[in-house]
RNA sequence: UCCUCGGUAGCUCAGCGGUAGAGUAGGUGGCUGUUAACCACUUGGUCGCAGGUUCGAAUCCUGCCCGAGGAGCCA
């Protein structure tokens, strides 16, 4: 892992030292290492000085003392600032003092670029307002930090998950000609003489390129002109949409608890530290193993009632109710066959009681709300078409979708999951903003 | 689109009709195996914007702008 290299300091001191990084640091106790990264935090201006870096895979106390490594050295790299890069040059040594239980004795400092201006984010508390306008900074802060370390476990917990079960990556286009769910909250963009929309689902397209693989899922960015601001709402958020041919809804429930159990096993097996970090408590991610629980929607607003909570029947369920139905389980729970009204037009009617569809959703627990919908999809050619009219969509736009139908239409399922939910709710965060590097809102798009 | 809350120092906030405040960050000096370090001194303001009421407005009223989180909708 480490390169070696020929270092040299600040004074013209040769040494051979090794290139450590944070992360790995007990693997170099008593070693002389070489640290390269950004100051954290500056401590002390006496005889001895703790500066703690950050490199990028964590951040360490390092200890500086004066006769060490110089009172020069020391005072260019305090007046450098919060956030000046910096290269450290010392010995790890196990210390119960330090923070982690590791620090660095440095020997040599070297100011690589210092920080022009006071960092402005200090650490204290500050308000969501002025820390989203410093996102590009927040991101250096320990738990953004660890938020994004998560989410990027988690993206790689998705792929290798569908490619150890033979699903075929079938990315979906971003441009779309029309609405795919018929719905009007899209991002309207100039197409050179014509007009195009991004993206809002590319279930319409995993349909077409499972007729072709069978097993396909895509991931990618999905974008919602939607006016709503709350802490489960991103205007462009990533989503994994797996498909598959010959499948039903069962099926599709099956495959969203097993992947649930898999990214939340694997979250809690290879990030420790971030979770740590977070300080996000282990009990209710350790109790995410399947079965989960699977209601109908008559059971669950069944369980509404029963609880004196307010709730019409027929209607979809709103966030207050998904908190309530999820609060009544101890894990992610599925539920399943709403009222086809409350639907999108593609969704196979249950031929055991036609007023419901074949779908689910899938609640999470702790008040993050829905993290996957999907279900079965329709079939029969005459029932789409009707349902095209009836839901007043353009004919011609889904001419295409409907060729499915004609050439070896075939039961499939399949269903979207909200990559920043579930990275929120994995994280413990409140908001799925954090659970984005960049996040885009009804009323924020910087920076 | 609707409802609620907010906008005062770089940041977090108090002040709510009578001289613009604290903590923190920054600066200076001191001390220190520190760890939210500490001690002393210190710089720092069109009180979101525009009107109005008043002898007097950060404070009361009206309008506007900006933000937050909740509803609806959704992942």
């Amino acid at each position: 892992m480490a390169e070696f290299i020929r270092a040299e300091g600040l004074y013209g001191r040769n040494f051979v030292t090794r290139i450590a990084t944070v992360r790995a640091l007990e693997d170099f106790v008593d070693q002389r290492v070489e640290l390269r990264g950004w100051l954290y935090k500056f401590r002390g201006k006496g005889k001895i000085a703790f500066l703690h870096l950050r490199d990028g895979t964590g951040v360490v106390q390092c200890v500086a003392k004066r006769d060490e490594v110089g009172a020069e050295a020391l005072r260019r790299v305090k007046e450098a600032g919060q956030e000046s890069a910096l290269i450290l040059r010392g010995t790890v040594r196990a210390d119960e003092r330090a923070p982690g239980g590791y620090e660095v004795v440095a020997d040599d400092l070297e100011l690589v670029a210092p920080a022009t201006e006071e960092y402005p984010i200090a650490l204290q508390d500050h308000g969501i307002d002025f820390l989203l306008s410093k996102r590009h900074l927040w991101l250096r802060s320990r738990k953004q930090h660890a938020v994004l370390r998560i989410r990027s476990e988690v993206c790689q917990g998705i792929r290798d998950f569908f490619y150890a079960r033979d699903f075929v990556l079938t990315d979906a286009p971003i441009f779309t000609p029309s609405a795919c769910e018929g719905t009007t909250n899209l991002f309207e963009v100039n197409y050179f003489d014509d007009k195009a929309y991004l993206t809002q689902s590319g279930q319409l397209y995993m349909e077409a390129t499972a007729m072709a693989h069978g097993k396909v899922y895509c991931f990618g960015p999905t974008f919602r002109a939607e006016r709503s601001k709350t802490r489960r709402h991103l205007t462009e958020f990533w989503m994994c949409e797996p498909e598959m041919a010959y499948a039903t809804l069962d099926d599709a429930m099956d495959l969203a608890e097993e992947l649930l159990e898999y990214l939340v096993g694997r979250a809690l097996e290879r990030c420790g530290r971030e979770l740590a970090v977070l300080e996000r408590d282990l009990e209710p991610l350790e109790r995410v193993r399947r079965p989960f629980p699977r209601i109908t929607y008559d059971e669950a607003a069944a369980l509404l009632a029963e609880k004196g909570h307010e709730f019409r029947y027929g209607d979809d369920f709103g966030a207050p109710d998904e908190t309530a139905i999820s609060e009544h389980f101890d894990r992610p729970v599925l539920i399943h066959r709403y009222p086809a009204a409350v639907k999108a037009f593609y969704m196979k009617r249950d031929p055991a009681a036609p007023d419901k569809a074949l779908c689910v959703d899938v609640i999470a627990p702790e008040g993050v709300g829905e993290v996957i919908g999907g279900g079965e999809r329709a079939t029969d050619l005459a029932y789409l078409e009707e349902q095209i009219a009836a839901h007043r969509l353009p004919k011609e736009a889904f001419e295409w979708y409907l060729d499915l139908r004609r050439f070896g239409s075939v039961p499939h399922a399949g269903f979207g999951l909200g990559l920043e939910r579930t990275v929120a709710w994995i994280a413990g965060r409140e908001h799925v903003r954090e659970a984005i590097p960049f996040p885009r809102t009804l009323y924020r798009k910087e920076p």
